[in-house]
RNA sequence: GGACCCGUGGUGUAGUCUGGCCUAACACGCCUCCCUGUCAAGGAGGAGAUCGCCGGUCCGAAUCCGGUCGGGUCCGCCA
């Protein structure tokens, strides 16, 4: 918004125009007759402490969620964070709007037993509004906000997505989700973890999905990469000894989107540690789910514990997929199915589609990552028949979803340099990751961990059909931004700054 | 890269198959008025869409055809 370009396309004359006008229509501050907010006035009583407060004359600051006017007498419901109350007043309320944003000084008053509303939490109490203050009105919302919000068109949903999310259901996911992260800050913390974060501009790997790059100014030519997942860093965090490691990790993939998987970004419970074996990291998992099922979702009952482990063999055969169903009730929002998914292949056929691996000529294709330990049992297979190894992975499945992977990682660099060999890297490839084998030699522990998705997995907590709607500001399919319109079109100077050719006469579409 | 579905006042739908009765209907919202107890308030009245966009067929298109844009779901893809 502040690149060069744009700020000289402005002329100076719109520019005193711009600040003549705002001189001229800028209202007083602070309104006059509030005195709520402000140092030297009252302090501001939220909804649901008005239960505590009856009798007395309190503050309150809030947006307007309903009016019903009788002529001479007018209820508002005032929503803020902490819930709604009922106002009741005469001539002052019936000229707010919906949605203004108002401050109200008035006197809680107990209601009359057969006035109480039993559905609100403030429901024995109204506040009889003495002194009314618009901050601010608003306009005509684009869509209504006191419903679920499934039934509107998604795209203006997201294009106005701060007003979108004014509404309960939203309010109520993004609330959860906090409460779910904070959880998992608290419960990891307490067990010896250190968070720590990784570099979002890093270096592409021939690997995976499809990268998202950004041009280097100081290197003319030369591009970063936005991580598809720490991978490497939290191995190389192993190496420098952390021993448990997390991070609430924003990872970046460019492929086409899906409802449980969102385009471009999504977060993920990123998580390593050292001198583990498979069982600990499943153990360790299974309990810290667990747990924060039980203090953030108490009404949810969790089908089977311990977690069913199911080979990757006996779920193609039992279930046709590798991420089975296990609920025995379907229809019950509350029913959790967990379970493990391992002993997977450690390689997958190659085929020709797996360009990115080897000369063409290999036979192997990692079915989870390179870095996968394989199974200790089948150690020799890996010199006589590749395809039939195990890998020490996992997945972990909730509700016929994958909300997470993971793995023992190789932490021998002998072993490393097979798996680079079966998988037919050439020696620029294997390049790319000289870096991980040199720092396997001076002394790493064994070590694997896990990454559960965030979104995913309060997308089957929460019992929404689409990862967006646990997502504050999510893109649409096409990558469009919520609210911001990016991607968006950068000036020739900025291109030019990052050598980047701009092509005459041509728009980029 | 491919398949399918959707696009009608501010929002959600009906109407599209079977072109004319569409001078586009209904609900919610909005505006005006009435009403002292509602909490999905109620009553009376009113404004608001040329049917995503472009082109074609036809005497006539929201409706049929072609294209295009936007949105969604799925396959591929997502180590």
């Amino acid at each position: 918004m502040y690149s060069r370009g744009k700020t000289q396309s402005l002329s100076s004359t719109r520019v005193k125009d711009t600040i003549k006008l705002i001189k001229a229509e800028i209202p007083p501050y602070p309104p006059a007759g509030g005195a709520g907010g402000y140092p030297q006035g009252m302090k501001r009583t939220l909804a649901k402490e008005t239960i505590n407060e009856i009798g007395n004359t309190v503050l309150l600051q809030g947006w307007v969620n309903a009016k019903r006017d009788h002529g001479k007498v007018t209820f508002i419901d005032l929503r803020d964070r902490s819930g709604i109350i009922q106002l009741v007043g005469g001539e002052a309320l019936s000229k707010l709007g919906s949605e203004d944003v108002v401050e109200i000084e008035g006197v809680v008053k107990e209601r009359p037993q057969s006035m109480v509303n039993p559905n609100i939490e403030t429901g024995k109490v109204e506040l009889e509004a003495k002194q009314v203050t618009i901050l601010n009105k608003a306009k005509e919302l684009p869509f209504p906000i006191d419903t679920d919000g499934h039934e509107i068109d998604e795209s203006i949903r997201l294009k106005y997505r701060y007003l979108d999310l004014r509404r309960s259901r939203m309010n109520g996911n993004l609330r959860l989700r906090a409460k779910s992260v904070a959880f998992i800050r608290n419960w990891l913390f307490e067990r010896d973890f250190v968070e720590i974060e990784t570099p979002i501009l890093t270096k592409t790997t021939p690997e995976g999905a499809r990268d998202f790059i950004v041009p280097s100014r100081l290197q003319p030519g030369k591009f970063y990469a936005l991580p598809q997942s720490p991978q490497q860093y939290k191995q190389l965090l192993m190496v420098a000894g952390m021993e448990r490691y997390f991070q609430i990790a924003r990872c970046f993939r460019d492929e086409d989107p899906r409802a449980d998987r969102a385009y471009g970004e999504f977060t993920q419970l990123d998580m390593e540690m050292s001198f583990v074996t498979q069982e600990d990291i499943l153990e360790i998992t299974e309990n810290l789910f667990s747990d924060l099922v039980k203090s953030l979702f108490p009404e949810k009952t969790i089908t089977q514990s311990p977690w069913p482990r199911i080979s990757h063999a006996d779920s193609k055969k039992n279930f046709g997929n590798d991420k089975p169903d296990l609920r025995k009730d379907k229809g019950d929002a509350n029913e959790l199915a967990f379970a493990w998914i391992i002993d997977f292949p450690l390689f997958a056929e190659q085929t020709s589609e797996d360009y990115f691996f080897g000369s063409g000529s290999a036979k192997f294709a990692p079915s989870h990552h390179m870095f996968t330990a394989p199974h200790p049992e089948d150690l020799q297979l890996l010199h006589s028949d590749p395809i039939k190894v195990r890998g020490l992975q996992h997945d972990l499945v909730l509700n016929g979803f994958e909300v997470g992977g993971g793995s023992i990682r190789i932490h021998q660099w002998e072993v490393q340099e097979k798996v680079f060999e079966l998988i037919g890297f050439t020696k620029e490839q294997k390049k790319q990751f000289e870096h991980m084998l040199t720092a396997f030699t001076y002394g790493v522990p064994p070590h694997g961990g896990i990454a559960p998705g965030i979104d995913r997995f309060l997308m089957a907590m929460l019992g929404e059909t689409s990862v967006r709607e646990t997502i504050a500001f999510p893109t649409s399919s096409s990558g469009q931004t919520s609210v911001m319109d990016a991607p968006s079109q950068v000036g020739p100077d900025e291109l030019r700054e990052l050598h980047i050719n701009v092509v005459q006469g041509k728009s980029a579409k």
